[in-house]
DNA sequence: GTGGTCTAGACCACC
DNA sequence: GTGGTCTAGACCACC
């Protein structure tokens, strides 16, 4: 799996990191089961600090996502089903703010949404 | 209109501030042409620095949602529309993501949008 | 002649109008011994404070464009002849640098510089 | 690369940072790919706040002339194409007016713009 | 009255 | 080390 880290985007590296390896889980590029690259080996690739990729692991394991293991290293694994209404709520009412104010309607909004979904789907093979 | 902000939300407080403009506008306690207090007072009201707010603002009208009229101060516009796809998918392809690892359906997620939407209109009075 | 002011341009109302009036002397709107209107019924026109115009007229008479007599008003007269050559320079520098890296060339700069002045010269009938 | 900054100047000093800089960019003094000092270097250098480097930094980043890198600070680029025709022109047109009322012909104005361009191009070695 | 500019200084997130 | 955020306070331009 290749990770594309923006030196200059706003958002912190390790959260990119964070993000697009749950991306990679759901688009079937992450297999259950499977180990990702030591943390050394993924911040060489990467070319980041060690820190930088330490954090998005350490963060990735608080939610569930892998298990790190002193001899296999992380392992990909499903996180607890969690009800996650009112934190995506949080998140998607500014966005929604924001889109109603610029003229995209509901539908289109929805839309945007489906077709991530289906991306995943897609990349999934299904 | 009263704004919320929290001082522990890893959220800047301009940001809280800029968001919640912008949720006031699109749930009718804020309308067009209806001037917002003053950088001084609003600081004052919110118990934040004068800085803090200025810099809200200034997001704000970089955006297109206030004018800065030199004898008013902040005046509420409609945005230009503008075509958010690309922002909102970036956007809401992580959170979707993590909705579906942590066992979110395609479905609830959307019906989370929904709501919001509905939350909006009901706000108006619709 | 026709002023149109906005109130929400970072250009302070009094520079306005000070460039609007010299605009119209070249433009033709206005020609040498006519007088402009008092600097009440200006301010009351155009909504703005009373200071605001005056301060306009006190920078058009300083720099030569207009005479100021206390029955007649103020009067559009010719200012001498002076070099602006570093004047300008100093304004177009900032402006060409920016249009080189927008990609803006030498001869479409020109060309803009080009298209004003025959603005001007229409306006004028010529 | 120098930067002389007038704190007597009527333009804000975050501009005329601003300015120079992007004047530096053209002229050869600094090349896409370099980075630019810290905010902190520039601002003992020029003995000005931090606050004034960083927003002239800011506007240079929204304008698309530097991306900010997280690791090494602010680094040049060359921005997309933008027209900036009515942009120029509502710049241009209030200095044209000025300059024919003060006697500059046309041709004296755009030999004023020529001589820019071919600063520029000298000072680039070309 | 309004916002804009600038300072001095602190603490924090990120790398 | 880097920039980002926030404060407290001053002075100014504009209206």
């Amino acid at each position: 799996m290749l990770l594309s880290i923006s030196f200059y985007s706003d958002i912190p590296i390790y959260t990119q990191i964070y993000e697009q390896i749950i991306i990679g889980m759901v688009s079937g590029q992450l297999t259950f089961g499977e180990s990702l690259p030591s943390v050394r080996a993924l911040s060489a690739e990467i070319g980041v600090n060690l820190h930088t990729v330490n954090k998005a692991y350490a963060m990735l394991r608080d939610e569930g996502y892998i298990k790190m293991d002193r001899r296999i290293g992380a392992v990909v694994t499903n996180p607890p089903a969690e009800d996650l209404t009112n934190k995506l709520a949080d998140r998607l009412r500014p966005m929604a703010a924001e889109a109603i104010c610029k003229g995209v309607s509901e539908q289109a909004f929805l839309d945007i949404c489906r077709s991530i979904f289906e991306e995943f789907k897609e990349e999934n093979g299904i």
